[in-house]
DNA sequence: ACTATATAGTTAGACATCAAACTTATGGAG
DNA sequence: CTCCATAAGTTTGATGTCTAACTATATAGT
């Protein structure tokens, strides 16, 4: 933040000479820090204080169809049961979702959007479309790209390794 | 106006069709899975109930040296000043670090990471060694050392643009 | 030298998340 | 049919993190 070196002036970033152990180690931290600053950046921009695990449920459901249970949300953002019950009760209260008891079966529930929900998506949309694009233009999209595909590798096999 | 394509239909580990904001969006949220899967994974091997956001404090002043301002810590892992004066008094309440007044600056202060501190430490370097190197089997360590590059630059630009 | 601004750290209050225990419902084994 | 292990959600209590306001010290402008 107070290095006011500009990217293009910064040597390139020398592959460190890390052994695999000490890479996989750098590489979570990594990840853990960006995922810090990444909220910070698009929570400060949530309408409403909008919380960016609200926003990405309430996308969730837009993009890919509502009327899904709880459990099924907490998987998809790998968080737990209680974390979704949360989550949940504070978007029902905003009236942004609405839970009905799951007809197949009594010891489940369905989760839909309303129209409330999906403006209140479409307007955080909205306000995170400035900030992202300004990003796009300091950040490498091919090389993220490219990234992006190590790191859905890396999620799916933590996500189905969860008991190493 | 959203592509519909389900995952199942989609080519395993392929990139998707995403233009570059889309891309950026699924970028950050992959990084959010990661990282809480990560840390999840890590905290259940931590002794003593030790939270890997300790523990990142101890290796940090292991691997780098200790004397430093709990200001730097704090930039170190792009976490706030109260959030660390927070960590740092459990380290201190567990005798993992001492706090010293700063001789050159009376407001600040100096950390220093204890014998017990060093001990904790390796003990928890010991109990991540084997997921780790179980880890190690499944992914694939040449690209995720490409990747580590990638994330690297998004961390800076991120770090240096925290008011965009 | 005085004053204003900036910096390091703490405190207080809010919130997201987690783990563990609990409630209710399902479904298979006998 | 009964029983019991499993599954979906909720509740409770703890903790990590954040923002905002506050204290104390340092530094710069006049």
């Amino acid at each position: 933040m107070t290095d006011k070196v500009p990217d293009s002036k910064r040597p390139p970033h020398k592959a460190p000479q890390l052994s695999d152990g000490e890479m996989v180690f750098r590489f979570f931290n990594e990840v853990g820090i960006i995922s810090q600053l990444s909220s910070a950046l698009f929570n400060k921009r949530m309408p409403r204080g909008l919380h960016v695990s609200h926003f990405a449920v309430l996308n969730h459901m837009t993009r890919r169809g509502d009327g899904v249970t709880p459990l099924k949300l907490a998987n998809a953002f790998q968080v737990t049961k209680a974390t979704m019950t949360h989550t949940l009760s504070v978007l029902g209260k905003g009236g942004f979702v609405r839970i009905e008891p799951n007809p197949k079966d009594a010891r489940s529930k369905l989760v839909f959007i309303t129209d409330a929900g999906r403006a209140l998506r479409d307007e955080a949309m909205m306000s995170l479309r400035e900030p992202t694009a300004e990003l796009l233009k300091l950040l490498r999209a091919d090389d993220m790209r490219d990234a992006l595909e190590t790191l859905i590798h890396v999620r799916e096999t933590l996500d189905d390794n969860r008991d190493v």
